[in-house]
DNA sequence: TTATTTATTCTACATTTGTAGAACAAACTC
DNA sequence: GAGTTTGTTCTACAAATGTAGAATAAATAA
C-alpha cells in the first residue's frame, strides 16, 4: 500500500482513467517520454505489490487498480494526522485552510460540504 | 525541502521541541533505538540539504530547523492537492472530512473556523 | 510473409535511503 | 591525568527507486 512518487503518478493515472494499457500510459507523459521499459519496470513493480492487476489481450494487457484511489489517500492523510498534527483531525483542517488560501467561494462552499456531514451524523 | 521518511520524523522532533541536541534526539526513540552514527548521518544529511543549522557548543551542537512545519506541509499538502486532487482545494477538502470520520463536534469546530476565514475575506 | 512496431521480461546501473561500524576528539568522571 | 562517555566524520553496504538497454515474442503493416 506504499508507493514511491513516480509509481504514485502512474497510479494516479490509471485511477483516473479506469483501466490503462501501455499504450495509453506513454501518450500521458510529456516530451522527452521515458522509454517504454522504464514504464515497464513500474507496471511490473506495481503488480508485485499488489497495487495492480490486468487482463491479458494478445501481447499486451489492461491494467487496472486493486484499490482505489480514495483507500490509498485515506491512509495517506491519516499518516500525516497521526504522526504530525497530534492525531487531530481539525487541528489538520485548520491548518489546511489557512495554508491553501481558499477564496471565499471556496470556503462558502466548504461549509455547506461541512453543514451536510454535521446534518448526516444527526440520522 | 524534500525529505525522506525517517528525515521527517527527525525534523518533526526539532520542529516541536525548537532546538535539539544529539542527546535530546536519542531520547525520543523507543528502544531498540538507533545507533547514534544513525543519527548523525541524518542529521548530516539534512545539515547539508539546507534543513537544519546548529550552534555549536563545546564537542556537540544545537540543531534548530531553517524552514518552519507549517511551510514544510504547505508544500506537501498543495503539490498532493495540485496533483491528485485536480489542483482543487475544495475536492480534496470535501474528501478529507469524508475520509477521516470526524466527529459531529470536531465538524462543528471545523465550520466555525471556516466561518471565521470567510469573515477574514470580507475585511 | 517478411519487415516493423509494440509490449514484456531480464539485466543493469546510478542515486537515494536506512542503518551502522571504525576512528577520533572533546568532555566528563574519579 | 587516565578511563569512559558523547558526538562527529568517514566509510560502507543493503534495499529501494528511477531509468533504460538487449533480447524476445506477439501483432500488424506492406
Amino acid at each position: 500500500m506504499n508507493l514511491s512518487a513516480t509509481e504514485e503518478q502512474l497510479m494516479n493515472f490509471i485511477w483516473e482513467k479506469g483501466t490503462a494499457f501501455m499504450k495509453d500510459i506513454l501518450e500521458t507523459y510529456p516530451e522527452p517520454k521515458p522509454a517504454t521499459t522504464t514504464i515497464a519496470t513500474l507496471l511490473k513493480r506495481l503488480t508485485d505489490k499488489g497495487a495492480l492487476g490486468f487482463k491479458t489481450y494478445g501481447n499486451s494487457r489492461e491494467y487496472f487498480p486493486l484499490y482505489s484511489k480514495s483507500e490509498y489517500f485515506s491512509g495517506k492523510v491519516n499518516h500525516l494526522i497521526k504522526n504530525f498534527f497530534n492525531d487531530s483531525p481539525s487541528q489538520f483542517a485548520s491548518f489546511f485552510t489557512k495554508e491553501t488560501n481558499l477564496s471565499k467561494e471556496q470556503l462558502e462552499s466548504l461549509k455547506s460540504i461541512i453543514e451536510d456531514q454535521i446534518k448526516s451524523k444527526k440520522l
